[in-house]
DNA sequence: GACAGTTTTGACAACCGTTTTCATTTTCCT
DNA sequence: AGGAAAATGAAAACGGTTGTCAAAACTGTC
């Protein structure tokens, strides 16, 4: 798993939202790529296999990635009207997320979180 | 919109976990309610309309729903072994959250969160 | 109660994103 | 070069969800 691989990633590097796995494959086709939708979709569940992309999933239930700057825990900050994202740290919310277990008898904590709002750019110039 | 509506309702009020659709239309087959699998489908978009059920899609992109006891902005707390599930209110978080959109300049803040871990139950009694 | 009009229902087909299959191609190693 | 192992991609299979449409269940009115 190589070529291609390197070649998705590259894609996600270079996009500052989170992409499609339909949409990063038109891209590449579009470009010239020659690759299959169902390489693309290796591609990222080995990426993600390798904790080099973030994933989630939209409301509808489609799968999106990024690639993550860091390898560290961090959660994401997406603008709702154009999608750039910005990557957070949420210490408070790590003791939160923690606490709240605990206080309930849970262990083994882990959590999802996601701001949404609209970015200056997209909310500003009205 | 009402009977099989009420049933559906009825259905989440008395689980403790998140349930989904199909999950949701088999129990009630079982018990001999004459339902389909569209109208549990319909009732569910209708409640969770209304805001009297949470949604949430799980790793594998299936949308599950939970009957809220309150409609109060909360979060839950999810067993991953057996499913239960505690709502928790979170002001820190929501405070968090705002403070870091606006930090980036971005506005009308809204957020997901869900905390994951083993219950009591289910990691206790070894 | 009968009737017309509206709403709800459900079997089935259509959708759509994702995964599997499997035969072909490429890569890697000696 | 030669052969085994990994990667690729077209097409089919899958699974959850949504759309279609005719039948059934309510509505309110005479």
């Amino acid at each position: 798993m190589s070529r291609s691989r390197d070649a998705v990633h590259e894609i996600l590097r270079r996009s500052e939202s989170f992409r499609s796995a339909q949409d990063i494959f038109t891209e590449m086709r579009s470009v010239g790529a020659k690759i299959g939708l169902t390489t693309v979709y290796r591609a990222l569940q080995a990426l993600n296999d390798d904790g080099r992309v973030d994933v989630l999933r939209t409301d509808d239930g489609e799968a999106v990635y990024r690639a993550c700057a860091s390898g560290v825990h961090h959660h994401h900050l997406v603008c709702r009207a154009c999608g750039r994202t910005v990557e957070v740290a949420g210490p408070d919310v790590e003791r939160w997320a923690e606490a709240i277990g605990a206080e309930h008898g849970f262990v083994e904590i882990t959590h999802t979180v996601e701001v949404f709002g609209t970015c200056a750019d997209c909310s500003g110039p009205r």
